[in-house]
DNA sequence: CTGAAAGCGCTTACAG
DNA sequence: CTGAAAGCGCTTACAG
């Protein structure tokens, strides 16, 4: 944070610029600038009345002029490419973007928030934002496979976290091996685990008949879930779950329960890519006269406030997206220092049991 | 937006300068200038030609550049200063950021988000920001009586759009008349409107004894709300409502909401200043056997996501609040510009009424 | 260790 | 209408 409350000098005033500041302490500009800085060339004599001169003036550094010599401006950009109806609905940003600024508002960085309709438009923000240096560093989030922006990015020399895990085990093109730091990390949170997780607790619940509601099919978090659940589904012996694809809306969600619920064979449990939909799937329950969890049981992924505000609660697959958030602004603020991360996993996947999940009907 | 998906020229190249351009085009730099920015100096051909030049380069204006010569930087500012744990849980605030975006987009200009611990650390955001030129304005949230942010913003010359109801029927005191524009104009949702809709509603489902969950206590809206809530009480000839005050957290309302249901006499409606708290005393309720709407009818504010998402569905105090963030967006613009915007209420408050609501155990 | 000077990319009076 | 020049606030080689 800035220092504490200073009175204005004289408000309205023009403000201090490093050279009223030599000119009060008697020195030149560049010892000025050196002592602000705390660089080499200025004795420590006059090092500390510089400063107590520009304290007292209240002398700020222009982030413009600082902006133009190439300095880091102080601003971590990200892009939302979702509808802007749906963003109200997903708790997951509000709480990365909280985690993000318990580590980045201490550093005094703020976040540059954009919405964009479509992936050019959210291109021509990248290019205007590399080309006006007006962010340090970008996080990019919903990957899909041989995404444009990637290779704009690095074409721009924009450093980003990207928010998506690996395409398969060898990794994206420029991702690199393991322990090979880059310029645009991959930061994922383990998707396959908490798909492998959900589907071994609803299989030991006695669950056969298990569906899935996922979200935009092509985007690479979906896709990872969506392999972990086949897999896993083959290993315990399942049946091949079915799937539906949705936006992530409430209102597809609940179009994608009715029909898994009102065709045959009825899946005794449903495993959902958020909050949201899961949510409102209880009500078409309701509206079926499906009793959850006595005849199907229903798992949400997020654990959000959501997860906790309805009636049963439901039971959660849990990553911990405030840290997740943090991590991903350390990443940010190492990569606007101009140093390398290394790609990799983040946190482990939990499942928090509540009350929608129960034994399967038959086996009660 | 910025224009198309232009090849790079060569990329990781130093991006091209207006003398690059006056270089190619074989003209002073001044005419690029000029042209470039659509200023009389240039003849239309030489306008035309250098036009074309610049874009084949591919020049981006340097925001840098422009900044120090003190021209708008295309950012705006917004400092959420409750506890971080707190919002994700407030969709509020995405939705007013989606509005907001619905019109900064388009015009180029992105958010800058800070979350601030403490309002001396949302001031020492504000002091940074006008001091480095950083936001060309912001918007001020949760206003309380004699606000220090607002005598900040106002010396420190930053524009500032305020989200909060005046706390007397006169004004704020840098408020001014009616009609009359100022560089720090306070736009509010209509929250006494909104409480005296609930409460006529009530009344005339039979509802006498009518309590309120409150968010915190000094802030404006707050404190409108509290005022509409008693004297349309009186007016009504109901006893006086009893009301406790809160953070808006789940966990302040789920305590809120018991004391007042195994209090005496207990109340057969509440009135709840979020979605989050009204969601949470639906399992308060049932935790005491209670049924809602059959013995306790409850109203929530801001007909959120989750109003939907709940068993009953919550009747709810709804505001616009995406519309809302759009002309809070568009006078963010306007005083961007330069130019003064006026002060006033935004649009009304409606009563959706779902299933949380009926008449009054007693007159059922 | 210190001071005078050039330069970052742009805008804007100011003479021609 | 055009061109050479100064300046926005800072940083950074470069001589002393």
């Amino acid at each position: 944070m800035a220092p504490a409350a200073e009175p204005q000098p004289t408000s309205g005033k023009r403000r201090p610029t490093i050279s009223d500041v030599a000119r009060a302490a008697g020195v030149a500009k560049s010892a000025v600038s050196y002592a602000l800085n705390d660089k080499p060339g200025v004795s420590q004599e006059k090092r500390s009345h510089i400063l107590a001169v520009a304290e007292q003036l209240g002398w700020q550094p222009s982030g413009a002029a600082r902006a133009l010599m190439g300095a880091r401006v102080g601003l971590m950009g990200l892009v939302l490419n979702r509808p802007a109806r749906l963003l109200g609905l997903e708790p997951f940003y509000m709480e990365l973007i909280s985690g993000m600024q318990e580590v980045l508002g201490p550093l005094d960085v703020a976040l540059a928030l954009q919405i964009a309709e479509s992936l050019p438009d959210e291109q021509a923000v990248y290019r205007s934002w590399a080309a006006k240096r007006e962010v340090d560093a970008v996080v990019v989030t919903d990957v899909k496979r041989r995404d444009p922006r990637l290779a704009l990015l690095r074409d721009l020399g924009l450093p980003a976290v990207v928010l998506s895990p690996p395409f398969d085990r060898a990794g994206p093109s420029d991702f690199g091996p393991p322990g090979h730091p880059t310029a645009m990390p991959w930061l994922w949170t383990d998707d396959a685990a908490g798909m492998r997780l959900a589907l071994r607790y609803l299989a030991a619940l006695g669950h056969r008949r298990i569906a899935r509601v996922a979200g935009t099919r092509s985007y690479a978090h979906t896709m990872a879930r969506t392999a972990a659940l086949r897999e896993e589904a083959e290993r315990l012996d399942l049946p091949e779950p079915v799937i539906c694809s949705t936006d992530y809306s409430q209102e597809q969600g609940v179009d994608a329960t009715r029909s898994l619920l009102i065709g045959e064979p009825r899946p005794t449990a449903i495993v959902y890519d958020n909050d949201v939909m899961a949510a409102s799937a209880l009500q078409v329950a309701r509206e079926l006269r499906l009793s959850v969890p006595g005849q199907l049981s229903v798992i949400s992924w997020d654990d959000s406030m959501i997860a906790r505000l309805t009636a049963p609660k439901l039971t959660s697959i849990k990553v911990d997206v405030r840290a997740y958030g943090m991590r991903v602004a350390s990443a940010l603020d190492t990569l606007a220092a101009g140093a390398l991360v290394e790609s990799g996993p983040f946190g482990l996947a939990g499942l928090e049991v509540r009350d929608s999940t129960a034994v399967a009907p038959e086996a009660g």
